[in-house]
RNA sequence: GCGCCCGUAGCUCAGCUGGAUAGAGCGUCUGGCUACGAACCAGAAGGUCGGGUGUUCGAAUCACCCCGGGCGCACCA
């Protein structure tokens, strides 16, 4: 309702200055500094001053007198130098919200896809990858809610060199075979990907010591590459463990995926001859004949000495495999894998992975019209040469719609590390910020973070309803402990580096998920008190009028903490376009806050007058579903209470 | 050396793409549970927006230069 307003505004003016001074100027609508002013601002005239040599101020005058009405809004004035404030016809607007006026999301055809999570499948997820899968996750639901056509990718490197150092790990450091680590993967007291933590901490170090046995790392990736012997087998086993593993973690937090592209159907489907061959044939890299590159596959322009793509050795680079699967998310290698479901989700959502057996199902995935690559702010040089690829290739279009979504890194202070246990060199100690590496070991396991948060939320929950059944509190302490993860995560905007905070993350109070829960509770808990006491919740529409609504919305207080409820599509709208799912969780906290604050000042069950009381209780039950829309966006769910 | 990110209240962070008197949470202090359960609400204190120069009607926001912190810049991924 707000959002079609601004636009329809927008639109009036643009129109207007078009027709009357024959300049084209993208009208921005903006929110009034303070909310006496009106509900929203129109700068135009500040821009259009300098064309028109005019003063600004006499231009707003001329705009607001002759643009004529504009449905919904009630009035115009000229303030400050030359804003003009918009006021609302605040039943009129009400009046649309009720009747639910908010018109349908278009629906598009084209697909965007977004890739996120993309963990290496040889160790326990941490925090860094749980930063990633909620940004991800979030941005996809964002787009969703406003009718867009998403595929969500979850890409697997099962052949990669991380996985092939487990591997080297398991049958050098502790000499088991393909055999030994199946039957480690099936003992169900052991948690596997926490086995692959520590032995990948392990074998880092291990190389580290002794550098010539590097020489088993290449030995294992070639192994894998070729698909042959134990070793294969082995690292084969170790990754799927560990993809079921993150499936799971990630599932905990409400992330679900549609597809898993694998690194081993990129190979075995020469995905990257494919690509080889049109890179050579449309000259986006040259063979080097001089120089330190002698004898490689370059692409030029990133650099002096240009990206080395295919090495003196004839293999390629992973940059190189990365251009070949970006090209298939546009539909443009020429080649698709062939796929099969891999498990359905509880909502019905089917999870598919590839496969390179023809007799599987052909395309049904990629062929995206924008591409959102959910990767941290360090790769940044990577995903460079990726567009690079692509415009070499004469790919412009699809080069522009290839969007990093960069976030920074979770680290950890060496305060938190102290409060976690965790043992730091003397060199981390002195600095600012510890980053989590796996080759250390060094970080949060995600899973175990959950279990601190859900164990915490259990106390709190234990304590206000000792009634209830031990699997109830346990499924509420879960949503609470997961609400307030998600919200933490994605409070930070994506290139703000989080510094972990173990006491801050534990928080329930203030602008965490819980508080956002809580004033949806709080809702619910009124509309059910109703019904308790034997009342009816009453037909708002036949008994609220426009009038009616015009009346109770001149208290200025209830107008406002309307208006705020009533922005979610603008506030999505926004974090959309600024790509910032913080946008969303801040509105989300806003509007929380507001109906916390009406909840305290109005007593809507008690209140005797009929009208008004009718009119609280659809305030109320507008906050609810606006609060549970905004909530849902954020992947937090609404526990039954608190 | 080159490139990218960050620097805003004691702490952690927003600031809607250049607009009106710079905001929030935490922490501190004061007050509020006989209302729909206080995981809440109200109020107070707290700022040279790292520093400087410029661009213009207007700069936390844009440009340039410093200072401080972080991250990249492989025939690793």
């Amino acid at each position: 309702m707000f959002h079609s307003i601004e636009k329809q505004l927008s639109h009036a003016f643009r129109a207007h200055i078009q027709a009357r001074y024959g300049i084209d100027l993208p009208i921005a609508v903006e929110q009034p500094r303070q909310s006496d002013f009106g509900e929203m601002a129109v700068a135009a005239a500040f821009q259009l001053a300098k064309q028109l040599r005019q003063a600004p101020r006499k231009i707003a005058a001329e705009l607001a007198a002759e643009i004529g009405p504009i449905e919904g809004v009630a009035g115009m004035e000229v303030a400050g130098n030359g804003y003009i404030n918009i006021r609302l016809d605040r039943g009129a607007y009400a009046f649309g919200l009720l009747r639910g006026d908010a018109q349908a999301p278009i629906a598009r055809d084209d697909k965007i896809i977004v890739e996120h999570t993309n963990i290496n499948p040889n160790k326990a997820a941490h925090i860094g990858h749980l930063r990633n899968a909620a940004l991800g996750d979030t941005f996809v639901r964002m787009l969703r809610a406003r009718g867009q056509r998403v595929e969500v990718q979850n890409y697997i490197d099962n052949t990669g060199v991380q996985v092939a150092d487990v591997a080297v790990g398991f049958h050098h450091l502790e000499n088991k075979n393909a055999a030994d680590v199946k039957a480690l993967i099936a003992d169900a007291s052991v948690r596997f990907d926490y086995y692959c933590w520590d032995l990948y901490a392990r074998i880092s170090g291990y190389y580290k010591d002794h550098p010539e046995s590097l020489r088993w790392r290449a030995a294992a990736l070639h192994a894998i590459e070729a698909g042959e012997g134990d070793l294969a087998e082995l690292a084969h086993a170790v990754a799927d463990a560990v993809v079921e593993a993150h499936l799971a973690t990630m599932l905990r937090l409400g992330v679900e995926y549609d597809v898993l592209p694998r690194e081993s159907e990129i190979l075995h489907l020469r995905f990257w001859a494919s690509a080889f061959e049109l890179l050579k044939e449309r000259k986006a890299i040259y063979l080097e004949s001089a120089g330190k590159n002698a004898g490689c596959w370059v692409m030029p322009g990133l650099s002096e000495e240009g990206k080395v793509i295919v090495r003196s050795d004839g293999t390629v680079t992973y940059v190189g495999k990365d251009i070949a699967y970006q090209l298939w998310k546009f539909g443009l290698l020429g080649k698709d894998f062939f796929y099969r479901p891999f498990k359905t989700y509880q909502d019905g959502r089917v999870l598919w992975i590839t496969t390179d057996d023809p007799a599987a199902e052909p395309g049904r995935f990629g062929h995206g019209s924008r591409v959102y690559n959910v990767i941290d702010a360090r790769q940044s040089y990577l995903q460079d040469v990726v567009v690079a690829g692509l415009r070499g290739l004469g790919y412009d279009e699809q080069a522009d719609q290839s969007i990093h979504f960069s976030y920074e890194m979770v680290a950890l202070t060496p305060r938190s590390c102290a409060d976690l246990g965790i043992p730091l060199s003397e060199e981390d100690k002195k600095r600012s910020i510890v980053e989590v590496s796996g080759r250390k070991g060094l970080g949060v396991k995600a899973d175990d973070l959950m279990d601190t948060l859900i164990a915490k939320a259990r106390e709190e929950v234990d304590s206000r309803h000792p009634e209830a059944s031990a699997g109830e509190r346990g499924r509420i302490a879960a949503q609470i402990a997961i609400g307030a993860l998600r919200y933490f995560l994605l409070k930070f905007t994506r290139n703000s580096v989080i510094a972990f905070d173990l006491q801050e993350a534990l928080s329930f109070e203030g602008e965490t998920g819980p508080y956002v829960q809580y004033a949806a509770v709080r809702a619910r808990n009124i509309l059910r008190k109703l019904e308790e006491r034997g009342e009816r919740s009453p037909d708002f529409a036949a008994e609220l009028g426009r009038e009616a609504l015009a009346r109770q919305l001149q208290a200025e207080d209830f107008w406002q903490v309307l208006l705020a409820a009533s922005k979610a599509d603008s506030a999505v709208d926004r974090a959309v376009t600024a790509g910032e799912p913080a946008h969303v969780a801040k509105y989300a906290f806003q509007v929380a806050q507001a109906f916390n604050n009406f909840y305290h000042q109005y007593p809507v069950i008690h209140e005797e007058n009929r009208e008004k009381k009718v009119f609280l209780l659809w305030m109320t039950d507008f906050f609810r579903a606006q609060l549970e829309r905004t909530a849902a966006i954020l992947g937090i769910e609404i526990p039954d209470y608190m």
